[in-house]
DNA sequence: CAGACTCACTTTCATTATGCAAGTGACAAA
DNA sequence: TTTGTCACTTGCATAATGAAAGTGAGTCTG
């Protein structure tokens, strides 16, 4: 659970010096809606690369946002999933969607259930 | 007023192509708590450089979520505002303050008149 | 049992973005 | 006249990104 290196103490800083990029809460966005395995990560529309995902998801995994677990061995292969601080982002991204619905009318309306979560 | 050139009608993925980078939101954050000048910009302790704080304003000011007027002419200086669409940015930044305050204990608490916007 | 296939990455490399420093132009003040 | 301020712009080295191809463990097919 690496600290992320932080350029100043406020916390909107903090919080984009961990995910302050455009793909690290697309992946917190579909582990929040049940995805887990790299290759479900890889088929989101948005059209992320291999090594950016990797990326992503061993610094994620660093800053204590997800976990991995085994979900076979031979090979071992993995599944990723939220921490609680992971879990605690849905109010963000909450807030993301409530922002483009309301000034990009053409965006997708989330469902009730993740507004809720 | 442009669209953002975006990957999915998703509304977490058209937020992230306005304003998934490390800086965007430091500005709209300064400019929720009263800055509006270009050097005030500047003097955030997070240390923006002037060729990102130019390049940042102009791409938000197209995007609608700021606007420019001018303070002076003689020479001409502006000063930059929130349209509509960049204040209703501030439950993002609220939300993400409130989770950095959790996660990360050392990262300053906002005050109450910011967590109210 | 050889060859094709899957899954989860890693590597390579061209392109783009970032960060640092210095430069510019309009004016004000000394 | 020189210095200073403010708001940028430019040049350039370094880092991040994106596209595509490669790798390795194992499975499945004929």
């Amino acid at each position: 659970m690496n600290e992320p290196s932080s350029r100043s103490g406020c916390p909107i800083g903090t919080t984009l010096d961990c995910l302050g990029d455009s793909w690290s809460l697309i992946i917190v966005r579909d582990m929040l809606t049940g995805k887990a395995r790299y290759g479900e990560f890889l088929d989101s529309p948005e059209g992320i690369t291999t090594n950016i995902l990797a990326n992503r998801l061993s610094r994620m995994e660093k800053l204590g946002i997800i976990s991995k677990t085994p979900y076979q061995t031979n090979p071992v292969r993995n599944e990723y999933t939220l921490t609680e601080t992971g879990r605690d982002l849905s109010p963000i991204l909450q807030a993301m969607c409530r922002w483009a619905n309301k000034h990009y009318p053409n965006t997708w309306v989330p469902p009730e259930s993740f507004m809720k979560l």
